[in-house]
RNA sequence: GGCGACGUGGCGGAGUGGCUACGCAGCGGCCUGCAAAGCCGUCUACACCGGUUCGAUUCCGGUCGUCGCCUCCA
Protein backbone atom coordinates (compact mmCIF):
# COMPACT_ATOMS: atom_id res chain seq x y z
CA UNK A 1 0.00 0.00 0.00
CA UNK A 2 0.92 3.33 -0.75
CA UNK A 3 3.34 5.14 1.93
CA UNK A 4 1.22 8.01 3.81
CA UNK A 5 3.55 10.59 5.98
CA UNK A 6 1.58 12.96 8.20
CA UNK A 7 2.97 15.57 10.25
CA UNK A 8 3.01 14.78 14.11
CA UNK A 9 2.67 17.69 16.40
CA UNK A 10 4.48 15.45 19.48
CA UNK A 11 7.96 14.55 17.61
CA UNK A 12 7.88 17.68 15.18
CA UNK A 13 8.07 15.57 12.30
CA UNK A 14 6.88 13.89 9.09
CA UNK A 15 5.93 10.44 10.24
CA UNK A 16 4.66 6.97 8.24
CA UNK A 17 1.68 5.75 8.88
CA UNK A 18 1.62 2.73 9.92
CA UNK A 19 -1.63 1.19 10.95
CA UNK A 20 -1.37 -1.49 13.98
CA UNK A 21 -3.77 -3.84 12.67
CA UNK A 22 -3.33 -4.41 8.98
CA UNK A 23 -4.83 -1.68 6.92
CA UNK A 24 -7.22 -0.21 9.86
CA UNK A 25 -6.55 3.23 10.22
CA UNK A 26 -8.30 4.84 13.40
CA UNK A 27 -8.68 8.80 13.91
CA UNK A 28 -10.42 10.38 16.80
CA UNK A 29 -10.94 14.27 16.39
CA UNK A 30 -11.88 16.82 18.80
CA UNK A 31 -15.26 18.39 17.89
CA UNK A 32 -17.36 21.39 18.49
CA UNK A 33 -18.79 21.89 22.16
CA UNK A 34 -22.37 22.51 21.24
CA UNK A 35 -23.35 26.03 22.45
CA UNK A 36 -24.06 27.53 19.32
CA UNK A 37 -23.91 27.28 15.89
CA UNK A 38 -20.73 26.26 14.55
CA UNK A 39 -18.41 28.82 12.03
CA UNK A 40 -16.59 27.80 9.19
CA UNK A 41 -13.38 27.89 11.59
CA UNK A 42 -14.84 24.61 13.22
CA UNK A 43 -15.82 22.99 10.18
CA UNK A 44 -12.34 23.16 8.96
CA UNK A 45 -11.23 20.36 11.20
CA UNK A 46 -14.51 18.37 9.96
CA UNK A 47 -13.99 19.15 6.60
CA UNK A 48 -10.01 18.32 6.68
CA UNK A 49 -10.34 14.78 8.43
CA UNK A 50 -13.66 14.01 6.56
CA UNK A 51 -11.86 14.57 3.42
CA UNK A 52 -8.59 12.65 5.01
CA UNK A 53 -10.80 9.57 5.63
CA UNK A 54 -12.01 9.66 2.27
CA UNK A 55 -8.72 9.77 1.03
CA UNK A 56 -7.12 6.88 2.79
CA UNK A 57 -10.18 4.95 2.32
CA UNK A 58 -9.73 5.10 -1.23
CA UNK A 59 -6.66 3.79 -1.06
CA UNK A 60 -7.78 0.52 0.46
CA UNK A 61 -7.57 1.75 4.36
CA UNK A 62 -10.54 0.40 6.83
CA UNK A 63 -10.73 3.94 8.22
CA UNK A 64 -12.63 4.50 11.79
CA UNK A 65 -13.36 7.95 12.05
CA UNK A 66 -14.66 9.51 15.72
CA UNK A 67 -15.79 12.92 15.80
CA UNK A 68 -17.00 13.83 19.40
CA UNK A 69 -19.41 16.09 20.54
CA UNK A 70 -18.95 18.49 23.79
CA UNK A 71 -22.21 18.75 25.24
CA UNK A 72 -21.50 19.30 28.52
CA UNK A 73 -19.42 22.21 29.28
CA UNK A 74 -19.20 26.00 31.09
CA UNK A 75 -20.00 27.68 28.01
CA UNK A 76 -23.02 25.67 27.64
CA UNK A 77 -24.76 26.12 31.05
CA UNK A 78 -24.01 29.77 30.12
CA UNK A 79 -25.33 30.58 26.81
CA UNK A 80 -28.57 28.68 28.28
CA UNK A 81 -28.78 30.76 31.26
CA UNK A 82 -29.04 33.53 28.93
CA UNK A 83 -31.44 32.30 26.55
CA UNK A 84 -33.59 31.50 29.45
CA UNK A 85 -33.02 27.57 28.05
CA UNK A 86 -32.38 24.00 30.34
CA UNK A 87 -28.36 23.31 28.79
CA UNK A 88 -29.93 19.98 27.88
CA UNK A 89 -32.42 22.28 25.28
CA UNK A 90 -29.67 24.30 24.51
CA UNK A 91 -27.42 20.99 23.71
CA UNK A 92 -29.91 19.28 22.16
CA UNK A 93 -30.95 22.20 19.93
CA UNK A 94 -27.15 23.16 19.17
CA UNK A 95 -26.07 19.76 18.42
CA UNK A 96 -29.40 19.71 15.68
CA UNK A 97 -27.56 22.59 14.45
CA UNK A 98 -24.44 21.26 14.06
CA UNK A 99 -25.37 17.83 12.22
CA UNK A 100 -27.44 20.33 9.66
CA UNK A 101 -25.28 22.48 9.28
CA UNK A 102 -21.91 19.65 8.70
CA UNK A 103 -24.13 17.23 6.52
CA UNK A 104 -25.00 20.38 4.26
CA UNK A 105 -21.08 19.85 3.37
CA UNK A 106 -22.55 16.25 1.41
CA UNK A 107 -19.29 14.91 3.10
CA UNK A 108 -21.39 12.10 5.05
CA UNK A 109 -20.75 11.66 9.04
CA UNK A 110 -18.17 10.18 10.74
CA UNK A 111 -18.70 6.32 12.05
CA UNK A 112 -19.17 7.54 15.63
CA UNK A 113 -20.22 10.73 16.99
CA UNK A 114 -20.19 10.53 20.94
CA UNK A 115 -21.54 12.95 22.94
CA UNK A 116 -20.24 13.68 26.86
CA UNK A 117 -23.65 12.81 28.08
CA UNK A 118 -23.88 9.30 27.36
CA UNK A 119 -20.53 8.46 28.20
CA UNK A 120 -20.50 9.02 31.77
CA UNK A 121 -19.84 5.31 32.47
CA UNK A 122 -16.16 5.16 30.37
CA UNK A 123 -15.60 8.59 32.10
CA UNK A 124 -16.25 7.87 35.21
CA UNK A 125 -14.55 4.82 35.60
CA UNK A 126 -11.30 6.26 33.43
CA UNK A 127 -11.38 9.21 36.74
CA UNK A 128 -11.42 6.20 39.20
CA UNK A 129 -8.51 4.45 37.87
CA UNK A 130 -6.56 7.89 37.51
CA UNK A 131 -7.05 7.89 41.24
CA UNK A 132 -6.42 4.14 42.23
CA UNK A 133 -3.16 4.86 40.49
CA UNK A 134 -2.35 7.65 42.24
CA UNK A 135 -2.81 10.26 39.36
CA UNK A 136 -5.33 11.84 40.55
CA UNK A 137 -7.36 13.15 43.59
CA UNK A 138 -10.64 13.99 45.00
CA UNK A 139 -10.63 17.68 47.43
CA UNK A 140 -14.15 19.55 48.41
CA UNK A 141 -16.21 17.01 46.05
CA UNK A 142 -14.01 17.92 42.50
CA UNK A 143 -11.29 15.49 41.19
CA UNK A 144 -8.16 16.80 39.72
CA UNK A 145 -5.15 15.26 37.92
CA UNK A 146 -2.16 15.38 39.31
CA UNK A 147 -0.11 16.64 36.47
CA UNK A 148 3.39 16.33 38.03
CA UNK A 149 2.92 12.80 38.59
CA UNK A 150 3.44 12.38 34.80
CA UNK A 151 7.05 12.97 34.20
CA UNK A 152 6.52 13.15 30.44
CA UNK A 153 3.66 15.93 30.84
CA UNK A 154 4.27 18.37 28.26
CA UNK A 155 6.02 16.86 25.38
CA UNK A 156 3.11 17.03 23.36
CA UNK A 157 3.14 20.71 23.54
CA UNK A 158 6.59 20.89 23.73
CA UNK A 159 6.58 22.73 27.46
CA UNK A 160 8.28 21.58 30.28
CA UNK A 161 6.26 21.71 33.94
CA UNK A 162 9.06 24.00 35.05
CA UNK A 163 8.69 26.76 32.35
CA UNK A 164 4.90 26.73 32.32
CA UNK A 165 3.24 30.01 33.64
CA UNK A 166 1.95 28.95 37.47
CA UNK A 167 -1.60 30.30 36.42
CA UNK A 168 -4.22 29.71 38.78
CA UNK A 169 -7.67 28.06 37.40
CA UNK A 170 -10.65 29.84 38.46
CA UNK A 171 -12.34 27.33 40.10
CA UNK A 172 -11.25 25.12 42.89
CA UNK A 173 -7.53 26.92 43.13
CA UNK A 174 -7.62 26.64 46.83
CA UNK A 175 -8.52 22.85 46.66
CA UNK A 176 -5.56 22.21 44.03
CA UNK A 177 -2.24 20.77 45.33
CA UNK A 178 -0.81 21.98 42.62
CA UNK A 179 -1.55 25.14 40.46
CA UNK A 180 -0.79 22.84 37.57
CA UNK A 181 -3.33 20.27 38.19
CA UNK A 182 -6.65 20.46 36.19
CA UNK A 183 -10.59 19.56 37.22
CA UNK A 184 -11.05 15.74 35.89
CA UNK A 185 -14.41 16.40 37.84
CA UNK A 186 -16.45 19.18 38.91
CA UNK A 187 -18.88 19.18 41.81
CA UNK A 188 -22.21 19.92 40.82
CA UNK A 189 -23.05 24.39 41.87
CA UNK A 190 -26.60 26.22 42.07
CA UNK A 191 -26.05 27.58 38.69
CA UNK A 192 -25.82 24.27 37.01
CA UNK A 193 -29.21 22.34 35.77
CA UNK A 194 -27.32 18.68 35.39
CA UNK A 195 -25.43 16.51 37.37
CA UNK A 196 -24.57 13.07 37.39
CA UNK A 197 -23.99 10.88 40.85
CA UNK A 198 -20.53 9.14 39.99
CA UNK A 199 -21.52 6.00 42.70
CA UNK A 200 -23.94 5.25 40.43
CA UNK A 201 -21.18 4.29 37.62
CA UNK A 202 -19.09 2.25 40.33
CA UNK A 203 -19.45 -0.63 41.82
CA UNK A 204 -20.69 -0.50 45.77
CA UNK A 205 -18.59 1.15 47.80
CA UNK A 206 -16.04 1.95 45.32
CA UNK A 207 -16.82 5.79 45.14
CA UNK A 208 -14.74 7.82 47.25
CA UNK A 209 -16.27 9.88 49.61
CA UNK A 210 -15.01 13.30 48.45
CA UNK A 211 -16.30 12.35 45.10
CA UNK A 212 -19.55 14.72 44.91
CA UNK A 213 -21.91 14.38 42.01
CA UNK A 214 -21.27 16.85 38.83
CA UNK A 215 -20.15 17.41 35.88
CA UNK A 216 -16.99 15.90 34.12
CA UNK A 217 -13.90 18.22 32.88
CA UNK A 218 -13.36 18.79 29.58
CA UNK A 219 -10.24 16.79 28.86
CA UNK A 220 -11.15 13.61 30.60
CA UNK A 221 -13.91 13.02 27.96
CA UNK A 222 -12.04 12.80 25.29
CA UNK A 223 -9.57 10.43 27.11
CA UNK A 224 -12.92 7.94 28.05
CA UNK A 225 -14.62 8.17 25.10
CA UNK A 226 -11.87 7.87 22.31
CA UNK A 227 -10.28 4.67 24.45
CA UNK A 228 -14.13 3.20 24.44
CA UNK A 229 -14.23 3.68 20.93
CA UNK A 230 -10.79 2.77 19.38
CA UNK A 231 -8.90 1.54 22.04
CA UNK A 232 -5.43 3.32 23.49
CA UNK A 233 -2.79 3.78 20.90
CA UNK A 234 -5.01 4.60 17.74
CA UNK A 235 -3.66 5.95 14.80
CA UNK A 236 -4.69 9.75 13.92
CA UNK A 237 -5.50 12.19 16.85
CA UNK A 238 -6.77 15.48 15.17
CA UNK A 239 -8.20 18.52 16.44
CA UNK A 240 -7.37 22.38 16.25
CA UNK A 241 -3.62 23.86 16.78
CA UNK A 242 -5.68 25.61 19.39
CA UNK A 243 -5.98 22.40 21.40
CA UNK A 244 -2.46 21.47 21.32
CA UNK A 245 -2.14 22.67 24.75
CA UNK A 246 -3.90 22.43 27.25
CA UNK A 247 -6.79 20.31 26.09
CA UNK A 248 -4.56 17.43 24.00
CA UNK A 249 -1.54 17.75 26.60
CA UNK A 250 -4.12 16.81 29.10
CA UNK A 251 -5.40 14.22 27.05
CA UNK A 252 -1.98 12.51 25.85
CA UNK A 253 -1.24 12.70 29.73
CA UNK A 254 -4.67 10.67 31.17
CA UNK A 255 -4.00 8.21 29.26
CA UNK A 256 -0.62 7.65 29.35
CA UNK A 257 -0.74 7.60 33.56
CA UNK A 258 -4.28 5.49 33.27
CA UNK A 259 -2.86 2.74 30.96
CA UNK A 260 1.38 3.43 30.57
CA UNK A 261 0.80 3.31 26.65
CA UNK A 262 0.45 6.64 23.97
CA UNK A 263 -3.34 7.30 23.57
CA UNK A 264 -2.51 8.10 19.64
CA UNK A 265 0.25 7.54 17.23
CA UNK A 266 0.02 10.95 15.72
CA UNK A 267 -1.36 14.26 16.30
CA UNK A 268 -2.64 15.90 13.38
CA UNK A 269 -3.41 19.96 14.47
CA UNK A 270 -5.08 22.19 11.10
CA UNK A 271 -4.75 26.00 11.85
CA UNK A 272 -6.89 28.29 12.37
CA UNK A 273 -9.09 30.14 9.83
CA UNK A 274 -8.49 33.83 10.23
CA UNK A 275 -10.90 36.66 9.44
CA UNK A 276 -9.02 40.32 9.04
CA UNK A 277 -5.66 38.80 10.17
CA UNK A 278 -7.01 37.10 13.33
CA UNK A 279 -8.09 33.78 14.41
CA UNK A 280 -11.78 33.20 13.99
CA UNK A 281 -12.93 32.75 17.25
CA UNK A 282 -16.40 33.88 19.41
CA UNK A 283 -14.65 35.65 21.69
CA UNK A 284 -12.90 38.00 19.15
CA UNK A 285 -16.42 38.42 17.50
CA UNK A 286 -15.25 37.58 13.86
CA UNK A 287 -16.90 35.27 13.42
CA UNK A 288 -19.14 33.56 9.95
CA UNK A 289 -21.09 30.83 10.89
CA UNK A 290 -20.71 27.37 8.83
CA UNK A 291 -24.64 28.24 7.56
CA UNK A 292 -23.75 31.90 6.48
CA UNK A 293 -20.54 30.65 4.17
CA UNK A 294 -22.55 27.99 3.03
CA UNK A 295 -25.70 30.42 1.69
CA UNK A 296 -23.18 32.82 0.43
CA UNK A 297 -21.17 30.28 -1.41
CA UNK A 298 -23.45 30.21 -4.63
CA UNK A 299 -26.45 28.01 -5.33
CA UNK A 300 -27.75 26.02 -2.82
CA UNK A 301 -26.99 22.14 -2.51
CA UNK A 302 -23.90 20.49 -4.14
CA UNK A 303 -22.54 23.29 -5.26
CA UNK A 304 -22.63 25.49 -2.18
CA UNK A 305 -20.74 22.45 -0.44
CA UNK A 306 -17.93 21.92 -3.06
CA UNK A 307 -17.49 25.74 -2.79
CA UNK A 308 -16.84 25.55 0.73
CA UNK A 309 -14.65 22.56 0.58
CA UNK A 310 -12.74 23.82 -1.75
CA UNK A 311 -12.33 26.96 0.10
CA UNK A 312 -10.84 25.24 3.18
CA UNK A 313 -9.11 23.04 0.77
CA UNK A 314 -7.54 25.23 -0.63
CA UNK A 315 -4.97 25.84 1.79
CA UNK A 316 -2.74 23.43 3.55
CA UNK A 317 -4.28 22.43 6.70
CA UNK A 318 -1.55 22.65 8.94
CA UNK A 319 -1.50 26.58 7.92
CA UNK A 320 -3.64 29.39 9.02
CA UNK A 321 -6.56 30.29 6.37
CA UNK A 322 -7.73 34.15 5.52
CA UNK A 323 -11.66 33.76 5.49
CA UNK A 324 -13.49 36.60 3.80
CA UNK A 325 -16.32 36.35 1.67
CA UNK A 326 -14.29 37.51 -1.45
CA UNK A 327 -12.21 34.38 -0.68
CA UNK A 328 -14.86 32.20 -1.04
CA UNK A 329 -16.25 33.44 -3.96
CA UNK A 330 -12.71 33.22 -5.75
CA UNK A 331 -13.33 29.53 -4.41
CA UNK A 332 -16.64 29.26 -5.68
CA UNK A 333 -14.76 30.47 -9.57
CA UNK A 334 -12.58 27.72 -8.80
CA UNK A 335 -15.35 25.16 -8.68
CA UNK A 336 -16.88 26.90 -11.98
CA UNK A 337 -13.70 26.34 -13.86
CA UNK A 338 -13.99 22.18 -13.09
CA UNK A 339 -17.95 22.25 -14.04
CA UNK A 340 -17.18 23.90 -16.95
CA UNK A 341 -14.34 21.50 -17.62
CA UNK A 342 -17.14 18.60 -17.29
CA UNK A 343 -19.19 19.70 -19.70
CA UNK A 344 -15.90 18.84 -22.40
CA UNK A 345 -15.11 15.45 -20.84
CA UNK A 346 -16.95 12.44 -21.66
CA UNK A 347 -17.51 9.51 -19.58
CA UNK A 348 -14.92 6.76 -19.49
CA UNK A 349 -11.12 6.03 -18.78
CA UNK A 350 -8.92 9.20 -18.90
CA UNK A 351 -6.86 9.02 -22.35
CA UNK A 352 -4.64 10.24 -23.77
CA UNK A 353 -2.19 8.64 -21.18
CA UNK A 354 0.38 11.17 -20.51
CA UNK A 355 -2.52 13.30 -18.32
CA UNK A 356 -2.02 10.16 -16.30
CA UNK A 357 1.32 11.99 -14.36
CA UNK A 358 -1.63 14.99 -13.14
CA UNK A 359 -3.87 11.74 -11.29
CA UNK A 360 -0.18 10.37 -9.69
CA UNK A 361 0.48 13.99 -8.65
CA UNK A 362 -2.73 14.14 -6.88
CA UNK A 363 -2.42 11.00 -5.02
CA UNK A 364 1.16 11.95 -4.35
CA UNK A 365 0.52 15.30 -2.80
CA UNK A 366 -2.12 14.01 -0.55
CA UNK A 367 0.12 11.56 0.55
CA UNK A 368 2.96 13.67 1.58
CA UNK A 369 1.04 15.93 4.78
CA UNK A 370 -1.94 15.80 2.87
CA UNK A 371 -1.34 18.64 0.92
CA UNK A 372 -4.47 19.43 -0.78
CA UNK A 373 -3.37 22.86 -2.22
CA UNK A 374 -1.18 20.93 -4.01
CA UNK A 375 -3.06 18.07 -5.05
CA UNK A 376 -6.17 20.56 -6.66
CA UNK A 377 -3.24 22.37 -8.57
CA UNK A 378 -2.58 18.61 -9.86
CA UNK A 379 -6.10 18.56 -10.43
CA UNK A 380 -6.07 21.85 -12.40
CA UNK A 381 -3.61 20.45 -14.63
CA UNK A 382 -5.67 17.84 -15.23
CA UNK A 383 -8.45 20.26 -16.10
CA UNK A 384 -6.33 22.51 -18.14
CA UNK A 385 -4.56 19.86 -20.12
CA UNK A 386 -7.96 18.14 -20.87
CA UNK A 387 -9.55 21.46 -22.21
CA UNK A 388 -6.70 21.84 -24.69
CA UNK A 389 -7.70 18.51 -26.55
CA UNK A 390 -9.25 18.37 -29.48
CA UNK A 391 -11.28 15.25 -28.93
CA UNK A 392 -13.35 15.13 -25.27
CA UNK A 393 -11.26 13.58 -22.66
CA UNK A 394 -12.58 10.19 -20.81
CA UNK A 395 -13.97 11.84 -16.80
CA UNK A 396 -12.45 8.63 -14.61
CA UNK A 397 -9.41 10.20 -13.54
CA UNK A 398 -11.23 14.06 -12.80
CA UNK A 399 -14.28 12.15 -11.13
CA UNK A 400 -11.68 10.04 -9.10
CA UNK A 401 -10.20 12.94 -7.76
CA UNK A 402 -13.35 14.74 -7.02
CA UNK A 403 -14.60 12.11 -5.11
CA UNK A 404 -12.01 11.80 -3.06
CA UNK A 405 -12.05 15.48 -2.64
CA UNK A 406 -15.71 14.75 -1.01
CA UNK A 407 -16.86 16.08 -4.69
CA UNK A 408 -18.44 13.10 -6.27
CA UNK A 409 -22.00 14.61 -7.36
CA UNK A 410 -20.13 17.63 -9.22
CA UNK A 411 -22.38 18.29 -11.75
CA UNK A 412 -21.17 19.75 -15.37
CA UNK A 413 -21.84 23.46 -15.95
CA UNK A 414 -25.31 23.73 -17.00
CA UNK A 415 -28.82 24.69 -16.47
CA UNK A 416 -30.18 22.14 -14.12
CA UNK A 417 -33.21 20.95 -16.62
CA UNK A 418 -34.63 22.34 -19.61
CA UNK A 419 -34.48 26.24 -19.09
CA UNK A 420 -38.30 26.47 -20.69
CA UNK A 421 -39.10 24.63 -17.25
CA UNK A 422 -36.43 26.79 -14.64
CA UNK A 423 -36.92 30.22 -16.62
CA UNK A 424 -39.77 30.68 -18.85
CA UNK A 425 -38.65 34.59 -19.26
CA UNK A 426 -35.14 33.98 -20.39
CA UNK A 427 -36.32 31.10 -22.15
CA UNK A 428 -38.26 33.29 -24.27
CA UNK A 429 -35.27 35.90 -24.47
CA UNK A 430 -33.06 33.33 -25.54
CA UNK A 431 -35.18 32.39 -28.65
CA UNK A 432 -35.72 36.05 -29.80
CA UNK A 433 -31.81 37.14 -30.04
CA UNK A 434 -31.46 33.87 -31.61
CA UNK A 435 -34.22 34.89 -34.14
CA UNK A 436 -32.14 38.31 -34.10
CA UNK A 437 -28.67 36.73 -34.43
CA UNK A 438 -30.04 35.10 -38.09
CA UNK A 439 -31.80 37.89 -38.92
CA UNK A 440 -27.83 39.52 -38.57
CA UNK A 441 -29.82 42.22 -35.85
CA UNK A 442 -26.40 42.02 -33.73
CA UNK A 443 -27.38 45.17 -31.93
CA UNK A 444 -31.14 43.47 -30.76
CA UNK A 445 -29.86 40.41 -30.12
CA UNK A 446 -26.40 41.90 -28.19
CA UNK A 447 -29.21 44.03 -26.16
CA UNK A 448 -31.51 40.53 -25.50
CA UNK A 449 -27.92 39.46 -24.08
CA UNK A 450 -27.56 41.71 -21.48
CA UNK A 451 -31.32 40.97 -20.11
CA UNK A 452 -29.98 37.48 -20.33
CA UNK A 453 -26.91 38.50 -17.99
CA UNK A 454 -29.19 40.50 -15.92
CA UNK A 455 -31.43 37.60 -14.97
CA UNK A 456 -27.73 35.83 -13.99
CA UNK A 457 -27.46 33.44 -17.06
CA UNK A 458 -24.34 33.51 -19.45
CA UNK A 459 -25.15 32.96 -22.80
CA UNK A 460 -22.73 31.03 -24.84
CA UNK A 461 -23.00 30.61 -28.83
CA UNK A 462 -21.50 27.58 -29.99
CA UNK A 463 -22.00 25.44 -33.18
CA UNK A 464 -25.04 23.63 -32.06
CA UNK A 465 -26.70 26.86 -31.13
CA UNK A 466 -26.81 29.35 -27.92
CA UNK A 467 -26.69 27.82 -24.40
CA UNK A 468 -27.86 29.60 -21.22
CA UNK A 469 -25.16 28.55 -18.44
CA UNK A 470 -26.28 30.15 -14.66
CA UNK A 471 -23.19 32.95 -13.95
CA UNK A 472 -21.40 32.93 -10.63
CA UNK A 473 -21.98 34.73 -7.77
CA UNK A 474 -21.01 38.13 -8.06
CA UNK A 475 -18.72 39.29 -5.82
C1' G B 1 8.13 37.29 29.27
C1' G B 2 8.20 31.68 27.71
C1' C B 3 7.17 28.15 23.68
C1' G B 4 5.98 27.69 18.50
C1' A B 5 4.72 29.08 13.50
C1' C B 6 5.10 32.37 9.62
C1' G B 7 6.52 36.57 6.31
C1' U B 8 5.97 34.38 -1.73
C1' G B 9 3.67 38.38 -7.59
C1' G B 10 -3.22 42.64 -7.01
C1' C B 11 -5.67 38.73 -3.54
C1' G B 12 -5.51 33.55 -1.85
C1' G B 13 -1.93 29.92 -1.58
C1' A B 14 1.90 25.56 -2.77
C1' G B 15 6.91 24.56 -3.41
C1' U B 16 12.11 24.05 -4.55
C1' G B 17 19.51 24.92 -3.83
C1' G B 18 19.72 26.09 -10.58
C1' C B 19 13.60 23.83 -14.10
C1' U B 20 5.74 27.31 -15.49
C1' A B 21 2.90 25.64 -8.80
C1' C B 22 -2.17 26.30 -8.83
C1' G B 23 -6.84 29.29 -8.27
C1' C B 24 -9.13 34.21 -8.68
C1' A B 25 -8.49 39.10 -10.80
C1' G B 26 -5.80 42.22 -14.80
C1' C B 27 -3.48 42.74 -19.64
C1' G B 28 -2.28 40.92 -24.94
C1' G B 29 -3.32 37.14 -28.67
C1' C B 30 -6.23 32.99 -30.99
C1' C B 31 -11.37 31.72 -31.50
C1' U B 32 -16.24 34.54 -32.03
C1' G B 33 -20.78 38.86 -35.89
C1' C B 34 -19.45 40.83 -30.95
C1' A B 35 -19.10 38.27 -26.58
C1' A B 36 -18.76 34.20 -23.08
C1' A B 37 -16.05 29.76 -22.28
C1' G B 38 -11.51 27.55 -23.64
C1' C B 39 -6.44 27.72 -25.24
C1' C B 40 -1.59 30.47 -25.69
C1' G B 41 1.26 34.36 -23.70
C1' U B 42 1.98 38.11 -19.95
C1' C B 43 2.35 41.05 -15.55
C1' U B 44 9.00 44.70 -10.92
C1' A B 45 7.14 37.14 -6.27
C1' C B 46 9.79 35.16 -2.88
C1' A B 47 10.26 41.06 4.30
C1' C B 48 15.32 43.21 5.25
C1' C B 49 20.80 42.61 6.24
C1' G B 50 24.91 39.46 6.29
C1' G B 51 27.07 34.40 5.49
C1' U B 52 27.79 29.38 3.03
C1' U B 53 27.69 28.05 -2.34
C1' C B 54 29.62 28.05 -9.14
C1' G B 55 24.51 29.48 -7.95
C1' A B 56 19.56 30.81 -2.53
C1' U B 57 13.16 32.57 -2.50
C1' U B 58 14.86 27.61 -0.89
C1' C B 59 20.56 26.32 3.91
C1' C B 60 22.94 29.27 8.39
C1' G B 61 23.05 33.86 11.57
C1' G B 62 20.86 38.51 12.70
C1' U B 63 17.02 42.56 12.18
C1' C B 64 12.03 44.04 11.54
C1' G B 65 7.01 42.48 11.29
C1' U B 66 2.68 39.22 11.79
C1' C B 67 0.10 35.25 14.03
C1' G B 68 -0.94 31.13 17.52
C1' C B 69 -0.53 28.89 22.44
C1' C B 70 0.70 29.93 27.57
C1' U B 71 -7.04 31.23 30.24
C1' C B 72 -12.52 28.97 27.36
C1' C B 73 -11.38 28.03 22.19
C1' A B 74 -11.68 23.83 15.88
Amino acid sequence: MRQIRLHDTMSGELVPLHPREGGRVRIYVCGPTVYGRIHIGNARPFVVFMVLKRFLAHLGYEVTLVINITDINDKIYDAAREKGLSSVDLAAQMKSCYLADTDALGLGRPDAEPLASESMQAIVSYIRTLMETGHAYSAGGDVFFSVRSDPRYGVLSHRSVEEMDQGEGIHGAERKRDPLDFALWKAGKEAEDTSWEPREYLPEGACPEQWAAGRPGWHIECSAMAESLLGVGFEIHGGGSDLVFPHHENEASQTRTARGEELAQIWMHNGMVRAAGEKMAKSVGNIASLREVLDLAGEPGAHAAHTVIMYLLRGHYRQPLAFSAAEVLDAERSVYRIRDALRRVAAGQSSPAEMAHHRQAFFDALAEDFNTPKALAALFAWVRQANSQAQPVGDADLREMLSVLGMADMQPLQAAGSIEAIDPQAAELLREREKARRDRDFERADALREQLIALGWQVRDGPDGAELIPTPTEG
